[in-house]
DNA sequence: TCGCTTAACTCACGGTCTGAATGAAGTCGC
DNA sequence: GCGACTTCATTCAGACCGTGAGTTAAGCGA
C-alpha cells in the first residue's frame, strides 16, 4: 500500500535531474527555456541542474536557434557518448550481444549459436558465452569499460526480480536459474535482467510503434504467443513478474490442447506451430470440440524451418484455399484474443509483433481488426489503434539495452 | 512517459505528510518512533509533521505503551472525527447515500428507489435525489457541512475522468452524462465520481478480502459480470477508464450470444441472467456451437426476483441434478475466466464478489478453484489466492466513500 | 553605436530534512 | 524514597533545494 516516496531534499534534486534528463532524451534537442515550461521547473533550477549535467558530460549543447531579435536559445541534448549500453539477447537458438552508445546507435555486435534448451538445462555455457560476448563487444568497439552504464539481458521465461534475480524457464519443475549471481562471477558491470519480450516491448514503446503512448500492449506471436503490457509508461509485471501470459488465456473452453497442458489456449490457435499443424493436417474436424493435440510435438524441426514453412503458408494464401482458410481462422481467434486485451486493459494501442505476428499481420491485418471489432466492446475498441511493430521481429538486444537506459534515466544519470 | 514529479521543497513536505497520514490510517495506532522506521523519515521530521497533524486535529493521541525501562511511547491514530465522508451508491434500482466519519463508521443513511434505466435515460431526477440525500444525511448526522471532506459517487457504467467528468452508460450511442456539472448546481462539496464496481473494489482492498495485497482483481458477478483491477495498490483504469471489462472477454469463440452484441462472452456463461436462462431452458444443446440468445431479454422481472430465482437454484443444487449441472457449468467457465485474469494480471489475490458471485462461490468455490487450476499456468496460479469478498454484496456506498478518503490521504489531509 | 528583446545566470529568501544534543517520562536497583 | 539508567520526543544548527526577481549575456535593427 505505502511506497516509500521521495523523502529528503536531496532526492528532490535527483528526481528533477531525472525528469530533465528524460525530457532531453525523448524530446530531442531542446532549449533550457522549453525545458522549464515542459517540466514546470523554474528557470533557476533548470540552469542549475543543466549545469551539473553539462559538467558530468551527460548532456551537450547542440547548436542554437535564433529568435527574432533576442538572444538565441542554445539547444541541449543527451550526449550520445555520455556512456555505453550493452544489450544481450539470450534466445532459444543464439546468444547475441550488442553495444550501443546512449543514443542507441549500434557500435559493436557479437553472436554465438546455442543448442536448444540451453539456459534452462545447463546455464553455465550460456553464462560463458554472455561473458565472452561482453568482452568481445567492449574490445571491438574500443569502449572504456568504465563507460559502460550497464548490461541488459533479455531471456526467455519469467524473471523474478527479488533479492536474487531468478529466471524460471518455461519447463515447470526445473530449478530457477540465478542468472545474476552466475554472471557476477565474470563481470562487475551493472546487470539488468528481464524477460526478452518485456524488453522488446519497451523498445517498441520508446522507439517503435508505441512512441507517444502511455498504455499499450505489445502482442508477440512466434512459435509461442506472449504479450508485453505497458501501463502508465512502465512495463506491467504483476505480483511475481509473470503477467502478460496472453498465449494461455482461454478462447475456447474445451478446445484444442495446448503445450501448457490446458485446453483452448489462444496459443493453440494462433501460435505459429499451431497454425502449421492445422495446415498440415487438412481441414478435417475444423469445428469445435475435438481436442486435437496442439503444437507441442515439434514435428517441424528447427526455428528456421518453422519460419520458412509459416512464411510459405502466408505467401500461398493468395492462391491456395487451404492456406487462406487457415490464416482466416487464425485471424478470427487472434481477434478474440486482442479483444480480450482491449476489454481488460483498455490500452491506447495494440502492437502486433513477433516474427509470425508480423507475417500474419502483414497479410490479414484488416481481418484481424474486423474480428477484434466483433468481439471487443465498442467504446474501448474505437479508442484503440491496432498496428504492427516497427522494430522488426528481433529487437530483443535493443530492448535489453533499454533496461540499463531506463535505470540511467530514472536515477538522473547516477553512475 | 514523463509525469511531472514532485518539484518544490514544499511538495516534499506534502508527500511526507501524506505518507505519514496513510501509515497512521492503515497501520492503526502507532507511535512516532515506529512511524520513523516505517517511513524512513528521521525522528525530527516525524515530530514536526505529526505536530502539524495534531494541530490540524486530523490525528490524535491514543494511549501509550510502556517499554521496559524507558519513556513510554505514545500511540497516534487518525482522529475519526477529523472529518466526514459521504458515499453515494447510484444503482439500477436505488440511490443510497451514507455518511461516515474518517474511520468509516456509518453515521447516517438515506435511500430512495429508482425506476430502472434512470441515470442514463433521464439524469435530472437522479441528480435531484442525490442532492436531497446529501442534505438529508448531513442533517440527520448533525455534521458540520464544512467538515465534510468530500462526496464519492459510485455509478454504473464507465466514468471518464477528463476535464469534465462524463458517465457513459452501458447503452452505447446515448450521450454521456456530465454528472459532476449537474451535481455542481446543487452542492459545493468536493465531488469524486467513479465506477461503482471500482469503488467497491477499493473498499475490499482497504477493509475487506484485499487487505495487505498490492495486486488483486475483484471479480464481481451480478446480473452482469465485471472486475475491478488493482495494481500496485491503486485502481487500474487504462487509457480511457474502461479497463476491467472482464465480462466481455471471450471464453468461447463462436459461442453463445451476449447482450453486448458479441458471442462467447464470459458474461453469457456465468452472469446470473445467463445462468437463469440456462436453467429454465433445460438441458438441450448443452454442447458448443449453438449460439443461443443470451441474457439480454430480461424475461425475469426485477432485480429482486432475479436474485431470489438465482438463490433458489443455488439452494436446489444439493438435491436437483439440473441445478447442479448448471452451476457446475458456470463454475467451469468461471474458472476459465479467472484463469485469464491470473495469466494476464498475475495478481496476488482474486476476490470473488457481487451478489451472484457470493452465492455461487459459497456453494462451488472448490469447483471454481479446480477449474481455474486446469486453465491457468501453474506458477502464477500457485501464487494466487482465490477467495470471497468480505464486505457483502453491496458495499458500493462504502466504496464510494473511499474515493474522497483516498484523495484526503494522498494530499496529506489538505482541505 | 544605441536601444530593444530574449535567454541564461545569480542570489537572497523561505522552506525542508537530517542528526546530534537536549529535555521528558518512566523503570529498576538499592 | 532516591538516583542511575533507558527510551521516547523535541529542539536546533547545518546543509540543501527551488523560486523568482534582478542581473548579465547575446544577438537584432535602426
Amino acid at each position: 500500500m505505502g511506497q516509500m516516496n521521495r523523502r529528503t531534499v536531496r532526492d528532490l534534486r535527483r528526481g528533477n535531474r531525472s525528469t530533465l534528463l528524460r525530457q532531453l532524451y525523448f524530446q530531442g534537442p531542446v532549449s533550457r527555456q522549453e525545458l522549464g515550461t515542459l517540466t514546470g521547473l523554474s528557470s533557476g533550477s533548470v540552469s542549475n541542474v543543466v549545469g551539473d549535467l553539462l559538467a558530468d558530460e551527460l548532456v551537450e549543447e547542440a547548436g542554437s536557434v535564433e529568435s527574432d531579435g533576442g538572444r538565441p536559445r542554445t539547444l541541449l541534448r543527451v550526449a550520445p557518448g555520455g556512456g555505453h549500453l550493452i544489450g544481450v539477447d539470450v534466445g532459444e537458438t543464439h546468444v547475441r550481444v550488442e553495444l550501443f552508445d546512449l543514443a542507441l546507435t549500434e557500435l559493436a555486435r557479437w553472436e554465438h549459436p546455442l543448442t536448444p534448451g540451453g539456459l534452462e538445462r545447463d546455464p553455465e555455457p550460456v553464462v560463458g558465452h554472455i561473458l565472452t560476448g561482453l568482452d568481445a563487444v567492449i574490445a571491438k568497439s574500443g569502449a572504456e569499460p568504465g563507460a559502460v552504464i550497464g548490461v541488459g539481458v533479455g531471456v526467455p521465461g519469467v524473471v523474478e526480480q527479488g533479492d536474487e534475480v531468478l529466471v524460471h524457464g518455461p519447463t515447470a519443475g526445473r530449478d530457477a536459474v540465478p542468472l545474476e549471481r552466475l554472471l557476477r562471477t565474470g563481470t562487475d558491470l551493472p546487470l539488468f535482467i528481464d524477460n526478452g519480450a518485456t524488453a522488446q516491448g519497451q523498445a517498441e514503446m520508446w522507439f517503435g510503434a508505441g512512441r507517444g503512448a502511455d498504455n499499450a500492449v505489445i502482442a508477440l506471436i512466434g512459435s509461442g504467443v506472449g504479450a508485453a503490457i505497458v501501463t502508465a509508461g512502465v512495463p506491467y509485471r504483476g505480483a511475481t513478474s509473470s503477467a502478460g501470459e496472453w498465449g494461455h488465456t482461454v478462447v475456447q473452453v474445451g478446445g484444442r490442447a495446448c503445450r501448457c497442458g490446458a485446453v483452448g489456449c489462444l496459443e493453440a490457435y494462433v501460435g505459429a506451430q499451431a497454425v502449421l499443424d492445422r495446415y498440415e493436417r487438412g481441414a478435417r474436424g475444423a469445428g469445435e470440440g475435438g481436442a486435437g493435440d496442439g503444437g507441442a510435438g515439434g514435428a517441424d524441426g528447427s526455428g528456421e524451418d518453422q519460419q520458412a514453412a509459416f512464411a510459405a503458408i502466408v505467401g500461398a494464401a493468395g492462391s491456395e484455399a487451404r492456406a487462406r482458410e487457415v490464416l482466416e481462422e487464425a485471424a478470427a481467434y487472434l481477434g478474440a484474443g486482442i479483444a480480450d486485451l482491449i476489454n481488460l486493459f483498455n490500452p491506447e494501442r495494440i502492437i502486433l509483433g513477433g516474427w509470425a505476428g508480423l507475417l500474419l499481420g502483414g497479410r490479414v491485418l484488416p481481418r484481424i481488426r474486423a474480428a477484434t471489432a466483433s468481439y471487443a466492446l465498442r467504446r474501448p475498441y474505437a479508442q484503440t489503434e491496432i498496428g504492427l511493430a516497427e522494430l522488426g521481429p528481433d529487437a530483443v538486444a535493443l530492448g535489453a539495452a533499454t533496461l540499463p537506459l531506463a535505470h540511467f534515466l530514472a536515477t538522473g544519470g547516477a553512475r
